[in-house]
DNA sequence: CGCTAGATTGATAACTGTCAAGGGCGGTGG
DNA sequence: CCACCGCCCTTGACAGTTATCAATCTAGCG
């Protein structure tokens, strides 16, 4: 799992990663959460992974793409609580709740883990990768109070550039990327649903983005323009991710990034 | 802590009675935890218990009042992201995540009980409230989910509903409580930083609530004069809550509160 | 090449915020 | 006991933001 220099490699996955960068694994840990990795599956974008109401157990591991968790409202008005991006997990801990109070879908095409429950056990008796998946749920806590900041007392826009801001940071730390840009597969009516507006304004507001040159958006790819800009936009203290130094440095990544590509070349 | 009939006592406090509505306790667990409500201290409205930033570990017990998580902008804009109730536990998970994301404080005066991580330690070392604790902060978690609805997706009214249709309910579980009313001892600013309006608005929209006959508020207490409704129009569905039975049947509580009453006259 | 989902735009209405002024009520000091 | 003060609630007029409705445009795709 590391090359000869020493330096993490990025052959390994997301989860991987993503684990790796709240706790340092042993060999042995890393091992057996890479092979986890690799029993990922296929699914289509808007596919319900599990429903509201569902009573499933174990956990869910993406790999790839996006999904998110959501609720709907009668009126079919519906609400994005949460992005799964690869290397997340989410805990289906209906053992001690029962069922599920929200549902969980692809908004992408994704590859997904599924676990069972004992799996996710065994996972768990591992001391390190415990520690590591308890920080994950409460990143994931402190993540969903930000989203209200960002609901309850943000503009449209600031809104939006929050929302870049925290994809770019942790789609970063589990993914190598060039530069301030990330693939963004999702429509804008699904950004409308996450930020809580309407598809046309949301439409509106990335115009504004644009205009003022801090974004650029087009066929599915973000590439933001003035990063600094975006964050002093959207005041952006990207604390509550807790990231490691390789996230927030991107030059770091970037390097070793290509690196990497120069030596398999 | 049965009375005769073999009826929960309504001497017990709020946090005894919270948990005791997640998980049955055995007398040894009941008693422990009444023990621990005990230590409680008194604190005057507006007090900051913990400030972004902090490092404190343990956890804290809301034995009376309202305490709330909120966090600021860098405009001085606040948003409130949860409501602390009597018999609320919150965890300061800072041995795993560093330091606070957000501040915790009071809204009215309080009489908060802060443990240590030893003492919080061996409260965990009891299964069935280290249970009745999980599903406690499984519960907040979904609440926050809720709330991400009640600011994303709906108007300021049915916010507003929404709210008191969980505070109701919430109130109910761990303190009698006479029909559909309690005290709200907050301010309408204090409401419009939970629901992400202004105060004038807020305004506004209490006296909706109050002309179409589903409210009245005054004195800081608030009656709901036409819960259905009130539910109707917040779309309230309290199966987030995991609401034991005596809680989403008042006349439970009233019954056996009127039967004390009139045993102790 | 036609189809379709998604993106874009305009006109208008609805909702919510802002600013400013008054009113009520409880607490404090004289 | 009363006057005063401060905090909160209430209200009005107006501005700003966002939603709604509807049409057009675009790009990916079979």
């Amino acid at each position: 799992m590391r090359d000869m220099h020493g330096t993490r490699s990025t052959t390994s996955g997301p989860f991987t990663r993503k684990l790796q960068g709240f706790e340092p694994l042993q060999e042995a840990d890393t091992a057996l959460v890479t092979a986890i990795e690799a029993g990922e599956r296929h699914f289509p974008g808007g596919t319900d992974l599990i429903r509201e109401g569902d009573r499933p157990d174990g956990m869910i591991v993406i790999t790839g793409g996006f999904a998110c968790r959501y609720k709907l409202r009668e009126t079919g008005a519906r609400q994005i609580t949460a992005y799964l991006l690869p290397g997340d997990v989410c805990d289906l801990d209906t053992s001690t709740l029962g069922r599920m109070d929200h549902t969980i879908g692809t908004l992408s095409s994704c590859r997904v883990v599924r676990l069972t429950s004992e799996a996710s056990e065994r996972l768990r008796e591992r001391p390190d990768i415990a520690r590591a998946l308890r920080t994950a749920a409460l990143v994931s806590d402190a993540t969903l109070r930000e989203w209200l900041v960002n609901l309850g007392r943000r503009m449209a826009v600031e809104r939006l550039a929050h929302l870049f801001c925290e994809l770019l940071m942790r789609i970063r730390a589990v993914v190598p990327t060039q530069g301030d840009s990330f693939d963004l597969p999702i429509t804008q009516a699904d950004l409308a649903d996450t930020t809580g507006m309407t598809s046309v304004h949301v439409n509106r507001s990335l115009g504004e983005l644009r205009r003022t040159g801090l974004i650029e958006l087009k066929g599915k790819h973000l590439t933001i323009r003035d990063l600094p800009r975006l964050i002093e936009v959207a005041e952006f203290r990207p604390d509550y991710l807790h990231l490691g130094a390789h996230a927030l440095t991107p030059e770091l990544w970037s390097r070793s990034a290509s690196a990497m590509v120069s030596r398999c070349a």
